[in-house]
DNA sequence: CAGTATCCCTCATGATACTG
DNA sequence: CAGTATCATGAGGGATACTG
């Protein structure tokens, strides 16, 4: 009987990959901007500093709760800043912090294979299926 | 009483807005990288073909069904091939098609990014976090 | 070896209502 | 105006068992 099953040696690999995994900087970041409005929320601020409201109406499908929270996220990593005016009622209008702005080449390194090849990417996608289900084509 | 209310033109505008969500091909693609174990199959992928088992061994975490399904969106976006020799037992290859070359750039410039400035993003998070709930200081 | 099939559970997202 | 609080849901991910 050996000390460890390969039950267990499988279990103990998995953990020491999860731990990686939740350290791997690549990871973190690809979780950090595949939020769902980060992308967005980046390319408005990318023009330049907007306000909560001004967010509100250009990401039209945005909920208040994921706004608020994505905006938040985004301050405590340092991406953006958030300034408060206290007048009545208060303002707060949101920025790229310069680590903010050293993000933008990426997202643009995104988007403009997403512009290249996606076309070709959702091809193959409808070729795959069409392959898979004819839907109504004679099987046998 | 107008023809629409204002909650009924904000449902408009959001259902709008999620259609063009959905057709965004930088939304897409981000969708498409961030899924768990793609970047690590893409990584594996990028050296050379796999078998499934290397795969398999090789992203330690992954669940069969998983990476089966990893694999499976990746081929049927055209990404990777997939090569079945039908010896006994079977054996499977995958490898990178040249669409699936053509995003490594991109990963490559993601991973960069991660190994710059991720460090900071934490360092960010965690001062955030302890001006938040300093556990313990006296808050006033 | 390379998968399928099934059940389960967490968490991101969202709808709704309320507030300083 | 710029949030917070609460509840609901569904899709992604995973554990386990079975198969050609």
């Amino acid at each position: 009987m050996p000390t460890r099953t390969a039950a267990q040696r499988r279990e103990e690999a998995r953990d020491a990959f999860d731990a990686f995994l939740a350290e791997c900087p690549t990871r973190r970041l690809i979780e950090r901007i595949s939020d769902k409005w980060v992308g967005l929320v980046l390319r408005e601020l990318a023009c330049g500093p907007r306000r909560y409201s001004d967010l509100s109406r250009q990401l039209a499908g945005v909920s208040q709760k994921m706004l608020t929270r994505t905006l938040r996220n985004l301050e405590r990593d340092g991406l953006v800043t958030r300034t408060v005016t206290p007048s009545v009622p208060v303002r707060v209008d949101y920025g790229l912090t310069p680590l903010g702005q050293s993000l933008l080449p990426v997202m643009r390194a995104i988007k403009s294979w997403a512009e290249q090849y996606m076309a070709e990417v959702l091809a193959s996608r409808a070729s795959y299926d069409a392959a898979a289900a004819p839907a109504g084509a004679a099987t046998g």
